[in-house]
RNA sequence: GCAGACGUAGCUCAGUUGGUUAGAGCGUCGGAUUGUGGCUCCGAAGGUCGGUGGUUCGAAUCCACUCGUCUGUACCA
């Protein structure tokens, strides 16, 4: 006996999602308020298209061995490589760049789209995400830093996400570029090993400071047993790190029951000459108070807190744990325009239960030049297994004043942020935050008889439900098997069928069936034939009277829904 | 990329120390019911046991390789 020809397996690359009717509805209410949020701020969209040449995305051309190591690219008719758009960022860069002439600057967009990356998914992660940017570039000062963050702020809350729930986390570059730089990590031979130390401040959240105390030194290794190599400094250089970035933590006791002891005590500052206590202010030679209070009074004396900003802001405290390294101007600066955002920001009104200033953000290795911010759920999200998950942040950005200048040699500074409208989509469908769509399904019109005057007629009705701007379809499948129409109907969740046979045709009238009080009444029905002799929720009316009956149907209803939501 | 776990019907899974013709539930389709959704009952279809090679009289089962999925980790512009 010949083999049965093999069956084409139906299958999806993975990290793709096909998306169902209550997904797209719902990116697109998602859409809708992030939009009108970003029109009310003064930005209009933009768009630009999935591919790219691959050199203007930044990336450099693809090795050979490996073409679509993080990128999907091609190689059009000419050999120039494209690849599909992995971010919406340096799209906007190359946008702007070729059209300098023609835009007005400072140039306020925003647009949505697909994007792409090659990389393996995984939880909440896809190969092919949706994003919303908005951007505004040529505009150098702090003021539109500040103002991203409380768009962003605008946007979560606009999202039906409560305050509280999320935060905006706001950091510079130049405060950890100073850092760094402070602890003998300046310079391009250290390069390699200032990303290995960003990357594992990064890890804060994940692994905490334990974890990310291993990463600078030797490495870690994982519960599946591989390792990561870290980036091997020395304990002097990861202390003071570690606690910089932890350093809410010491302040509220958590981490170290003598944190301030600590601060001082193991390693050694330039001003330091004894080991000390802080925390018992007796117990410190006048000699050590006195060189750190000069530190501390020249630090505030660089750094300028606008009058406006209080003590939530962190400014301050960030400020002191500054002293953990040699100030030098990177910090200071960096420092100085954190402070002038937080007084932005207070100014008009935000808290720091929205808006928060933290040192463990890092952002955008590659191209962040100034403040960087990131948009965090604190609510937890569950899985579809019932399991919490770590969701990490759903948006970010920062100030890019290099991007355009890649491209057309002059400075034109810009600063923006990406909202990750898959990622989000999916925190708030496990939540259970998004209103599932209030899309009806549609009335269906049923066929006792197929031939041309009768689906005539079937049609005809459908169109003046439609005309009456009411959802209507005639059924479509075979219709000589009655009982599936109706078995059609109830698996669609229409809420009404129409049904007109010769009887009630002879006679002018049709039948009209409420499909969702039918469903409640059958309910109490056991038997068969009762169930189908009496013919529940149904009535009959004359045709004329087709339209107004079901549009009062429907708005019983959606009455019904309606108390229902509210309890 | 690295590490680990797992691949049996459309889905969720069972399958004994290697032993005849690989099973169940759900779903699908048909019928009981030519004009009424649900329930119930009867019946049917649906499988290269991920693939290839090997060990064996005999492999879903053991071995090797390979592909795929999941989890952790790396990368994440």
């Amino acid at each position: 006996m010949a083999k049965k020809p093999n069956k084409l397996k139906a299958r999806l690359p993975r990290g793709f999602l096909d998306r169902s009717a209550d997904d797209i509805r719902a990116t697109d209410e998602m859409i809708g308020r992030i939009r009108a949020v970003y029109e009310k701020y003064g930005f209009d969209p933009v768009e630009t298209p999935a591919f790219e040449f691959t050199d203007c995305l930044g990336k450099f051309l693809p090795d050979t061995d490996r073409p679509n190591a993080g990128v999907f690219s091609v190689q059009d008719e000419d050999d120039q490589w494209m690849s599909l758009r992995y971010d919406l960022t340096a799209p906007l860069a190359r946008h702007v760049s070729e059209n300098i002439n023609e835009i007005q600057l400072p140039y306020r967009t925003y647009r949505a789209g697909w994007v792409f990356r090659n990389e393996k998914p995984g939880p909440g992660r896809f190969r092919q995400f949706m994003q919303f940017d908005a951007d505004t570039v040529g505009a150098p000062g702090v003021q539109a830093d500040a103002e991203m963050c409380m768009m962003f702020a605008d946007t979560m809350e606009a999202l039906g996400i409560p305050r509280g729930q999320y935060v905006i986390r706001v950091n510079n570059r130049k405060v950890l570029d100073g850092v760094l730089d402070s602890i003998g990590l300046g310079g391009e031979e250290n390069d390699e090993r200032r990303l290995t130390v960003l990357r594992a401040l990064d890890k804060f959240d994940k692994f905490g400071a334990d974890g990310v105390r291993l990463l600078l030194g030797e490495g870690r290794r994982d519960e599946s047993g591989d390792f990561t190599s870290g980036a091997k400094l020395t304990e002097e250089q990861i202390d003071p790190l570690i606690k910089f970035a932890d350093f809410e933590s010491i302040l509220k006791g958590a981490r170290y029951s003598n944190a301030l002891d600590d601060l001082l005590g193991p390693y050694p500052l330039p001003f330091q000459e004894h080991p000390t206590t802080w925390s018992d202010p007796e117990s410190v030679d006048s000699h050590t108070q006195a060189a750190w209070q000069d530190k501390i009074d020249s630090l505030s004396a660089l750094v300028e807190l606008p009058s406006s900003v209080s003590d939530c802001w962190n400014i301050e405290n960030l400020s002191i744990f500054a002293l953990l390294f040699d100030p030098n101007e990177k910090i200071i600066e960096g420092l100085n325009e954190l402070a002038q955002i937080a007084a932005l920001i207070e100014s008009s009104g935000y808290s720091e239960a929205q808006i928060k200033i933290d040192p463990t953000v890092v952002r955008g290795l590659e191209y962040y030049t100034g403040p960087v911010y990131e948009a965090e759920l604190l609510f937890d999200v569950t899985n579809e297994k019932g399991e919490v998950v770590q969701f990490g942040s759903v948006g970010g950005g920062g100030r890019y004043d290099g991007l355009v200048k890649r491209f057309t040699g002059r400075d034109v500074p810009a600063t923006g942020f990406s909202m990750g409208v898959t990622r989000l989509m999916t925190a708030l469908k496990n939540l259970g935050k998004l209103n599932s769509s209030d899309v009806v399904a549609p009335v269906l019109v049923t066929v006792m008889d197929g031939d041309v005057d009768a689906l005539g007629r079937y049609q005809k009705m459908v169109q003046d439900l439609r005309s009456a701007g009411i959802r209507a379809e005639m059924y479509q499948g075979n219709w000589k098997k009655f009982g599936n129409q109706l078995k059609y109907a109830d698996r669609r969740n229409c809420p009404v069928a129409i049904i007109q046979g010769s009887d009630e045709r002879s006679v002018g009238e049709l039948q009209i069936k409420d499909l969702i009080e039918g469903k409640r009444l059958s309910e109490e029905i056991t038997d068969n034939i009762t169930w189908r002799e009496s013919r529940p929720a149904q009535i009959t009316v004359k045709e004329a009277d087709l339209v107004e009956t079901v549009r009062g149907l429907l708005d019983d209803q959606a009455e019904d829904r309606r108390r229902q939501s509210e309890g």
